[in-house]
DNA sequence: ATTAATGTTCAGAA
DNA sequence: TTTCTGAACATTAA
């Protein structure tokens, strides 16, 4: 569910509560549910991290990365409908792990909680981590690029440039919500072919990415209609109300007032689009 | 009962 | 080689 700024939201809410404090134990929740995918197995990972002192926090792409003072990094992908928690979580039926902290200073938990449970959480040594870092699997973070990082690396593709938004390899943090939402700023159709796209249109991604990331950043995500976001507080993000497209088929267009929203599958995901603000131009 | 949902990955086909 | 499709993972709500 999160996307980067989801993520980014869990990250700075909980930063402040386990930064400098010593983990004294994971504790895998009594949930009814099945138990997440963990690498190595959830008792190994209890092994190596009890007792060992959070030295950061960080935002990678979707992912939320501890880092340990033995350097090793703890790795949560929250996918769909994973929350980083400084308080009760949604319900308890899908808490899925308790990181307890060492000391009498409150919090004294914090907590992964996961309703669909399709989260994975991974132990990385910090050569593993390096080793991880190289290979590829994921490109820069979607903040990091400017204007020459986005010709050069979409222009050595050739896909509909929707799709191409969401390939963690080749930008990180993207996700199904913020592509139509960016899209849309930048006035450029989702199904554009990316290898159409001129260098006026690269600028136009490059702000509408900053500018969309960063203003749902200050909104603190997006809580859509099921609910399920949270931040770490346990309270509503507030950018679902400043949405321009996504989820808005047949409404009108906040930018041009027109009755031109669409929705279409791409990739068997779906994209929302204004005919108007978006024209599909050459090279669909 | 059916469908779709903010994500990722894999197999196999085009 | 690149791109594309469908399925899988698990759960819930419209």
């Amino acid at each position: 569910m999160p996307e980067l700024p989801e993520v980014e939201t869990m990250v700075r809410g909980v930063a402040p509560a386990v930064l400098g404090r010593m983990l004294h134990e994971l504790v895998p929740a009594p949930c009814p549910c099945r138990p997440l995918t963990f690498s190595p197995r959830l008792a190994t990972i209890r092994r190596r991290l009890a007792r060992r002192t959070i030295a950061d926090l960080a935002r990678v792409g979707k992912r939320i990365v501890f880092r340990f003072d033995s350097n090793d990094r703890l790795v949560i992908e929250p996918r769909m409908t994973g929350l980083l928690l400084v308080s009760d979580p949604p319900d308890p039926d899908h808490l899925r792990l308790e990181f307890r902290l060492a000391g009498r200073r409150a919090p004294h938990s914090v907590y992964f909680w996961d309703r669909r449970g399709l989260g994975t959480i991974t132990l990385l040594s910090d050569r593993a981590w390096n080793e991880w870092l190289e290979q590829g699997r994921l490109g820069p973070d979607a903040l990091a690029l400017d204007v020459e990082d986005w010709v050069r690396i979409f222009q050595r593709i050739n896909r509909p440039v929707k799709v191409a938004l969401l390939d963690q390899r080749l930008v990180a943090g993207i996700g199904n919500l913020y592509a139509s939402e960016i899209l849309h700023r930048a006035r450029v159709h989702p199904e554009r072919r990316t290898l159409s796209l001129r260098v006026a249109d690269f600028r136009r991604l490059h702000e509408a990415t900053l500018h969309i990331l960063n203003e749902a950043i200050r909104y603190e995500g997006s809580t859509l209609s099921d609910g399920t976001y949270r931040n770490a507080l346990n309270q509503n993000g507030g950018y679902q109300n400043e949405h321009r497209v996504y989820d808005r088929e047949g409404e009108a267009c906040r930018t041009c007032g027109a009755i031109a929203i669409r929705r279409i599958v791409q990739a068997q995901r779906s994209t929302f689009f204004c005919r108007a603000c978006q024209p599909a131009a050459r090279g669909r």
